[in-house]
DNA sequence: AAAACGGGGAA
DNA sequence: TTCCCAGTTTT
Protein backbone atom coordinates (compact mmCIF):
# COMPACT_ATOMS: atom_id res chain seq x y z
CA UNK A 1 0.00 0.00 0.00
CA UNK A 2 0.93 3.55 -0.61
CA UNK A 3 2.92 5.08 2.58
CA UNK A 4 2.31 8.52 1.36
CA UNK A 5 0.11 10.32 3.82
CA UNK A 6 -2.11 12.75 1.70
CA UNK A 7 -3.34 10.97 -0.96
CA UNK A 8 -6.39 12.09 -0.35
CA UNK A 9 -8.69 14.92 -1.81
CA UNK A 10 -9.84 17.43 0.58
CA UNK A 11 -12.61 17.52 -1.87
CA UNK A 12 -13.23 13.54 -1.75
CA UNK A 13 -13.06 13.98 2.26
CA UNK A 14 -15.75 16.10 2.80
CA UNK A 15 -18.15 14.00 0.49
CA UNK A 16 -17.59 10.94 2.16
CA UNK A 17 -18.56 11.99 5.50
CA UNK A 18 -21.22 14.58 3.74
CA UNK A 19 -22.82 10.52 2.88
CA UNK A 20 -21.83 9.10 5.95
CA UNK A 21 -23.60 11.46 8.29
CA UNK A 22 -26.84 11.04 6.06
CA UNK A 23 -26.40 7.44 6.07
CA UNK A 24 -25.96 7.43 9.82
CA UNK A 25 -27.12 10.46 11.65
CA UNK A 26 -28.57 9.98 14.88
CA UNK A 27 -32.25 11.96 15.65
CA UNK A 28 -31.44 14.51 18.12
CA UNK A 29 -33.68 17.07 18.66
CA UNK A 30 -31.39 20.27 18.48
CA UNK A 31 -31.42 18.72 15.06
CA UNK A 32 -34.68 19.46 14.32
CA UNK A 33 -34.84 23.19 14.66
CA UNK A 34 -33.05 26.28 13.23
CA UNK A 35 -33.72 28.40 15.98
CA UNK A 36 -30.29 29.54 17.25
CA UNK A 37 -31.51 30.49 21.00
CA UNK A 38 -32.33 26.07 21.05
CA UNK A 39 -28.63 25.40 18.90
CA UNK A 40 -26.82 27.07 20.97
CA UNK A 41 -28.28 25.97 24.35
CA UNK A 42 -27.49 22.37 23.47
CA UNK A 43 -24.35 23.52 22.09
CA UNK A 44 -23.46 25.37 26.00
CA UNK A 45 -25.14 22.03 27.28
CA UNK A 46 -22.85 19.37 25.64
CA UNK A 47 -19.52 21.23 26.17
CA UNK A 48 -17.24 18.53 27.49
CA UNK A 49 -20.39 16.48 28.36
CA UNK A 50 -22.12 13.54 26.33
CA UNK A 51 -25.19 13.40 24.41
CA UNK A 52 -26.55 10.98 26.73
CA UNK A 53 -25.87 12.91 29.83
CA UNK A 54 -27.12 16.33 28.55
CA UNK A 55 -30.04 15.30 27.01
CA UNK A 56 -32.65 15.19 29.95
CA UNK A 57 -31.67 18.87 30.56
CA UNK A 58 -32.02 19.92 27.01
CA UNK A 59 -35.28 18.64 27.48
CA UNK A 60 -36.25 20.51 30.93
CA UNK A 61 -34.71 23.66 28.94
CA UNK A 62 -36.52 24.02 26.41
CA UNK A 63 -39.44 22.95 28.27
CA UNK A 64 -38.92 26.08 31.01
CA UNK A 65 -37.93 28.57 28.26
CA UNK A 66 -39.19 28.80 24.98
CA UNK A 67 -37.39 32.26 24.24
CA UNK A 68 -34.07 33.67 25.04
CA UNK A 69 -36.19 36.75 27.09
CA UNK A 70 -37.70 34.22 28.97
CA UNK A 71 -34.21 32.59 30.10
CA UNK A 72 -33.03 36.43 30.90
CA UNK A 73 -36.10 37.28 32.75
CA UNK A 74 -35.67 34.47 35.39
CA UNK A 75 -33.54 33.74 37.97
CA UNK A 76 -29.92 33.05 38.18
CA UNK A 77 -30.67 30.63 40.90
CA UNK A 78 -33.19 28.75 39.10
CA UNK A 79 -30.57 28.46 35.85
CA UNK A 80 -28.59 27.19 38.27
CA UNK A 81 -31.09 24.76 39.76
CA UNK A 82 -31.79 23.35 36.29
CA UNK A 83 -28.28 22.75 35.91
CA UNK A 84 -27.68 21.27 39.36
CA UNK A 85 -25.81 17.96 38.36
CA UNK A 86 -24.33 18.42 35.35
CA UNK A 87 -21.12 19.95 36.73
CA UNK A 88 -18.93 23.04 34.89
CA UNK A 89 -21.71 25.41 36.56
CA UNK A 90 -20.33 28.61 34.84
CA UNK A 91 -21.81 27.65 31.53
CA UNK A 92 -25.27 27.89 33.85
CA UNK A 93 -24.16 31.30 34.72
CA UNK A 94 -22.85 32.37 31.36
CA UNK A 95 -25.27 30.91 29.89
CA UNK A 96 -28.04 33.56 31.78
CA UNK A 97 -25.87 36.44 31.06
CA UNK A 98 -25.68 35.65 27.76
CA UNK A 99 -29.43 35.65 27.91
CA UNK A 100 -29.47 39.18 29.17
CA UNK A 101 -26.69 40.45 26.91
CA UNK A 102 -28.76 39.56 23.87
CA UNK A 103 -32.50 40.74 25.55
CA UNK A 104 -31.35 43.87 26.52
CA UNK A 105 -28.37 45.04 24.63
CA UNK A 106 -29.53 43.33 21.04
CA UNK A 107 -33.23 43.76 21.74
CA UNK A 108 -33.77 40.31 21.83
CA UNK A 109 -32.11 39.14 18.41
CA UNK A 110 -29.56 36.33 18.84
CA UNK A 111 -26.19 37.11 16.91
CA UNK A 112 -25.90 35.39 13.76
CA UNK A 113 -22.52 35.81 12.27
CA UNK A 114 -19.07 33.56 13.83
CA UNK A 115 -17.75 36.98 15.01
CA UNK A 116 -20.44 38.12 16.37
CA UNK A 117 -21.99 34.62 18.63
CA UNK A 118 -17.96 35.20 19.66
CA UNK A 119 -19.12 37.87 21.87
CA UNK A 120 -21.21 36.33 24.02
CA UNK A 121 -20.29 34.72 27.20
CA UNK A 122 -19.56 31.16 27.22
CA UNK A 123 -19.09 30.94 24.12
CA UNK A 124 -15.80 29.90 22.42
CA UNK A 125 -14.70 29.44 18.87
CA UNK A 126 -16.09 26.17 19.18
CA UNK A 127 -19.37 26.93 20.00
CA UNK A 128 -19.97 30.40 17.59
CA UNK A 129 -18.46 28.13 14.81
CA UNK A 130 -21.33 25.32 15.71
CA UNK A 131 -24.09 27.38 16.05
CA UNK A 132 -22.45 29.89 12.77
CA UNK A 133 -22.44 26.53 11.08
CA UNK A 134 -25.65 25.07 12.12
CA UNK A 135 -27.72 27.67 12.26
CA UNK A 136 -26.97 29.98 9.54
CA UNK A 137 -24.42 27.77 7.35
CA UNK A 138 -21.76 29.60 7.78
CA UNK A 139 -18.89 28.03 6.43
CA UNK A 140 -17.10 27.84 9.46
CA UNK A 141 -15.34 24.82 11.61
CA UNK A 142 -16.26 23.91 14.90
CA UNK A 143 -13.41 22.47 16.57
CA UNK A 144 -14.41 19.87 18.98
CA UNK A 145 -12.69 17.17 20.48
CA UNK A 146 -14.37 14.40 17.41
CA UNK A 147 -12.74 16.69 15.01
CA UNK A 148 -9.22 16.78 16.80
CA UNK A 149 -9.35 13.11 16.73
CA UNK A 150 -10.72 11.96 13.38
CA UNK A 151 -7.78 15.03 11.59
CA UNK A 152 -5.12 13.72 13.15
CA UNK A 153 -5.98 10.55 12.37
CA UNK A 154 -6.84 10.64 8.77
CA UNK A 155 -3.96 13.12 8.05
CA UNK A 156 -1.47 12.00 10.51
CA UNK A 157 -1.02 15.16 12.61
CA UNK A 158 0.96 13.75 15.31
CA UNK A 159 2.31 16.35 17.50
CA UNK A 160 0.61 16.99 20.98
CA UNK A 161 -2.98 18.13 20.65
CA UNK A 162 -2.87 19.94 23.80
CA UNK A 163 -0.63 22.57 22.68
CA UNK A 164 -1.55 25.64 21.27
CA UNK A 165 0.35 25.30 18.26
CA UNK A 166 -1.32 22.19 17.11
CA UNK A 167 -4.66 22.77 17.97
CA UNK A 168 -4.03 25.88 15.56
CA UNK A 169 -2.80 23.50 12.85
CA UNK A 170 -5.67 21.31 13.40
CA UNK A 171 -8.20 24.53 13.17
CA UNK A 172 -6.62 25.87 9.70
CA UNK A 173 -6.63 22.36 8.35
CA UNK A 174 -10.67 21.75 9.31
CA UNK A 175 -11.70 25.40 7.57
CA UNK A 176 -9.79 24.19 4.42
CA UNK A 177 -12.28 21.13 4.50
CA UNK A 178 -15.33 22.50 5.45
CA UNK A 179 -15.09 25.50 2.34
CA UNK A 180 -15.01 22.20 -0.58
CA UNK A 181 -18.59 21.46 0.97
CA UNK A 182 -21.79 22.87 -0.01
CA UNK A 183 -23.33 22.29 2.87
CA UNK A 184 -21.17 23.27 5.95
CA UNK A 185 -23.82 22.47 8.73
CA UNK A 186 -24.11 18.39 7.14
CA UNK A 187 -20.72 18.17 6.72
CA UNK A 188 -19.94 20.28 10.41
CA UNK A 189 -22.96 17.85 12.02
CA UNK A 190 -20.86 14.75 9.97
CA UNK A 191 -17.35 15.36 11.43
CA UNK A 192 -18.42 15.19 15.13
CA UNK A 193 -20.96 12.38 14.47
CA UNK A 194 -18.24 10.45 12.92
CA UNK A 195 -16.09 10.93 15.65
CA UNK A 196 -18.29 10.25 18.20
CA UNK A 197 -20.10 7.03 16.57
CA UNK A 198 -17.16 5.58 13.62
CA UNK A 199 -14.18 6.73 14.58
CA UNK A 200 -14.29 6.91 18.88
CA UNK A 201 -11.37 6.55 21.25
CA UNK A 202 -11.19 3.03 22.21
CA UNK A 203 -11.19 0.36 19.47
CA UNK A 204 -12.23 1.98 16.69
CA UNK A 205 -14.48 0.99 13.70
CA UNK A 206 -11.96 0.76 10.88
CA UNK A 207 -12.99 -2.64 9.49
CA UNK A 208 -16.60 -0.66 8.36
CA UNK A 209 -14.78 2.95 7.72
CA UNK A 210 -15.41 4.35 4.74
CA UNK A 211 -11.80 6.81 5.12
CA UNK A 212 -9.99 3.51 6.26
CA UNK A 213 -7.55 3.23 2.97
CA UNK A 214 -7.26 7.26 3.61
CA UNK A 215 -6.08 6.93 7.39
CA UNK A 216 -2.99 7.38 8.37
CA UNK A 217 -3.06 6.24 11.82
CA UNK A 218 -4.92 3.51 10.05
CA UNK A 219 -2.28 2.46 7.96
CA UNK A 220 0.77 3.54 10.16
CA UNK A 221 -0.96 1.06 12.96
CA UNK A 222 -1.27 4.38 15.54
CA UNK A 223 -4.80 4.28 15.82
CA UNK A 224 -3.95 3.86 19.52
CA UNK A 225 -2.17 6.58 19.50
CA UNK A 226 -3.27 9.26 18.07
CA UNK A 227 -4.88 12.05 18.85
CA UNK A 228 -1.54 12.72 21.01
CA UNK A 229 -2.16 13.60 24.30
CA UNK A 230 0.78 14.39 26.65
CA UNK A 231 -0.64 16.58 29.48
CA UNK A 232 -1.07 14.84 32.70
CA UNK A 233 -3.48 16.43 34.66
CA UNK A 234 -2.85 16.68 38.73
CA UNK A 235 -5.20 16.51 41.70
CA UNK A 236 -5.65 18.09 45.24
CA UNK A 237 -7.13 16.62 47.72
CA UNK A 238 -9.66 18.85 50.13
CA UNK A 239 -11.53 18.08 53.24
CA UNK A 240 -14.63 19.67 53.60
CA UNK A 241 -16.11 19.96 56.89
CA UNK A 242 -19.85 20.90 56.74
CA UNK A 243 -21.74 22.05 59.82
CA UNK A 244 -25.18 21.17 59.33
CA UNK A 245 -27.14 23.57 61.56
CA UNK A 246 -30.47 22.45 62.43
CA UNK A 247 -33.06 24.59 64.02
CA UNK A 248 -36.98 24.04 64.62
CA UNK A 249 -37.17 22.22 61.15
CA UNK A 250 -35.13 24.58 59.54
CA UNK A 251 -31.12 24.42 57.92
CA UNK A 252 -28.57 26.96 57.44
CA UNK A 253 -27.13 26.93 53.58
CA UNK A 254 -25.37 29.81 52.03
CA UNK A 255 -24.16 30.09 48.20
CA UNK A 256 -20.39 30.07 47.19
CA UNK A 257 -18.85 32.54 46.35
CA UNK A 258 -15.45 33.64 44.46
CA UNK A 259 -13.14 31.55 41.65
CA UNK A 260 -13.97 28.56 43.77
CA UNK A 261 -15.70 25.49 42.61
CA UNK A 262 -19.29 24.99 42.67
CA UNK A 263 -19.74 29.43 42.56
CA UNK A 264 -23.91 30.19 43.16
CA UNK A 265 -24.53 26.80 44.52
CA UNK A 266 -25.86 26.44 48.27
CA UNK A 267 -23.86 24.69 50.72
CA UNK A 268 -24.02 24.09 54.58
CA UNK A 269 -21.56 26.75 56.62
CA UNK A 270 -17.82 24.86 55.49
CA UNK A 271 -14.67 24.71 57.64
CA UNK A 272 -12.45 23.82 55.26
CA UNK A 273 -9.02 22.00 56.11
CA UNK A 274 -5.86 20.44 54.14
CA UNK A 275 -5.60 17.40 55.88
CA UNK A 276 -8.50 15.16 57.55
CA UNK A 277 -9.31 16.06 60.71
CA UNK A 278 -10.93 15.00 63.93
CA UNK A 279 -14.67 15.49 65.22
CA UNK A 280 -13.07 17.29 68.28
CA UNK A 281 -11.01 19.53 66.13
CA UNK A 282 -13.95 20.35 64.37
CA UNK A 283 -16.55 21.20 67.10
CA UNK A 284 -13.18 23.25 68.76
CA UNK A 285 -13.19 25.34 65.29
CA UNK A 286 -16.94 25.80 65.55
CA UNK A 287 -16.82 27.21 68.83
CA UNK A 288 -14.41 29.85 67.48
CA UNK A 289 -16.75 30.97 65.03
CA UNK A 290 -20.19 30.80 67.32
CA UNK A 291 -21.31 33.81 69.52
CA UNK A 292 -23.04 32.85 72.67
CA UNK A 293 -24.67 29.96 70.38
CA UNK A 294 -25.08 26.69 72.64
CA UNK A 295 -25.70 23.40 70.39
CA UNK A 296 -25.39 19.91 70.53
CA UNK A 297 -23.95 17.56 68.14
CA UNK A 298 -26.87 15.01 66.58
CA UNK A 299 -24.96 13.09 63.76
CA UNK A 300 -21.79 12.92 62.03
CA UNK A 301 -21.86 11.35 58.53
CA UNK A 302 -18.24 10.63 56.32
CA UNK A 303 -19.39 10.91 52.95
CA UNK A 304 -17.53 8.92 49.75
CA UNK A 305 -14.81 10.47 48.41
CA UNK A 306 -16.33 12.78 46.00
CA UNK A 307 -13.97 13.18 42.70
CA UNK A 308 -13.86 16.41 40.29
CA UNK A 309 -11.50 16.66 37.52
CA UNK A 310 -8.64 18.29 39.53
CA UNK A 311 -9.89 17.78 43.39
CA UNK A 312 -10.28 15.34 45.31
CA UNK A 313 -12.89 16.09 48.26
CA UNK A 314 -13.22 14.05 51.56
CA UNK A 315 -16.37 15.09 52.90
CA UNK A 316 -18.00 15.23 56.65
CA UNK A 317 -21.18 16.33 57.58
CA UNK A 318 -21.88 17.10 61.32
CA UNK A 319 -25.03 18.02 62.06
CA UNK A 320 -25.57 19.88 65.30
CA UNK A 321 -28.89 20.97 66.71
CA UNK A 322 -29.27 24.84 68.20
CA UNK A 323 -30.66 26.01 70.88
CA UNK A 324 -31.43 29.41 70.01
CA UNK A 325 -31.77 30.93 66.06
CA UNK A 326 -27.98 31.71 64.08
CA UNK A 327 -26.82 35.07 63.91
CA UNK A 328 -27.01 35.59 60.49
CA UNK A 329 -23.43 37.01 60.18
CA UNK A 330 -22.42 33.72 61.55
CA UNK A 331 -20.33 31.84 58.22
CA UNK A 332 -22.69 33.77 55.83
CA UNK A 333 -25.27 30.91 56.51
CA UNK A 334 -29.48 31.85 56.45
CA UNK A 335 -31.91 29.58 57.28
CA UNK A 336 -34.27 27.22 54.98
CA UNK A 337 -37.37 24.91 55.30
CA UNK A 338 -37.16 21.76 53.47
CA UNK A 339 -39.21 22.57 50.70
CA UNK A 340 -37.30 25.74 50.09
CA UNK A 341 -33.76 23.37 50.01
CA UNK A 342 -35.28 21.49 47.63
CA UNK A 343 -35.64 24.38 45.53
CA UNK A 344 -32.21 25.95 46.05
CA UNK A 345 -29.27 25.09 43.40
CA UNK A 346 -27.14 22.30 45.21
CA UNK A 347 -23.54 20.54 44.12
CA UNK A 348 -23.81 16.76 43.82
CA UNK A 349 -22.37 16.03 47.12
CA UNK A 350 -24.46 18.52 49.06
CA UNK A 351 -27.65 16.53 47.22
CA UNK A 352 -26.94 13.13 47.75
CA UNK A 353 -26.04 14.37 51.51
CA UNK A 354 -29.71 15.59 52.00
CA UNK A 355 -31.37 12.83 50.12
CA UNK A 356 -29.59 10.57 52.15
CA UNK A 357 -29.37 12.05 55.44
CA UNK A 358 -32.17 14.81 55.74
CA UNK A 359 -35.15 14.08 53.14
CA UNK A 360 -35.58 10.08 53.84
C1' DA B 1 0.96 28.37 27.74
C1' DA B 2 -1.04 26.15 31.60
C1' DA B 3 -4.42 25.46 35.06
C1' DA B 4 -9.08 25.40 36.68
C1' DC B 5 -13.62 23.99 36.21
C1' DG B 6 -18.11 18.62 37.39
C1' DG B 7 -19.96 14.68 36.75
C1' DG B 8 -20.74 10.39 34.64
C1' DG B 9 -19.96 6.40 31.68
C1' DA B 10 -17.12 3.11 29.19
C1' DA B 11 -13.27 -0.15 28.98
C1' DT C 1 -8.20 2.89 37.54
C1' DT C 2 -7.87 5.76 33.31
C1' DC C 3 -9.81 8.22 29.68
C1' DC C 4 -12.55 11.77 28.02
C1' DC C 5 -16.67 13.82 26.70
C1' DA C 6 -20.41 18.77 20.81
C1' DG C 7 -14.73 23.66 25.62
C1' DT C 8 -14.24 28.25 27.90
C1' DT C 9 -12.21 31.29 31.05
C1' DT C 10 -8.75 32.70 34.05
C1' DT C 11 -4.11 32.88 35.54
Amino acid sequence: MDDEPQNIHKKDFSKIIVDWYEANKRDLPWRETKDPFKIWLSEIILQQTRVNQGMPYYEKFVEAYSTVIELANDEESNVLRLWQGLGYYSRARNLHAAAKYVANELNGEFPNTYESLLKLKGVGSYTAAAIASFAFNEKVAPVDGNVIRVLSRVFGITEDVSKGSTLKKINQLANELVVEEENAQSYNQGMMEFGAMQCVPKSPKCETCPIAQYCYALRHNKIDQLPRKDKKIKKRNRFFNYIVFEHKDKFYLRPRTGKDIWTGLYEFALIESTEEKSTEWIIEELQKELKTESFKVKDDYVAGKHVLSHQNLFSRFIKVELSDKLSSETFGVEAFSLSEIEQLPKSILINNYLEKNIFS
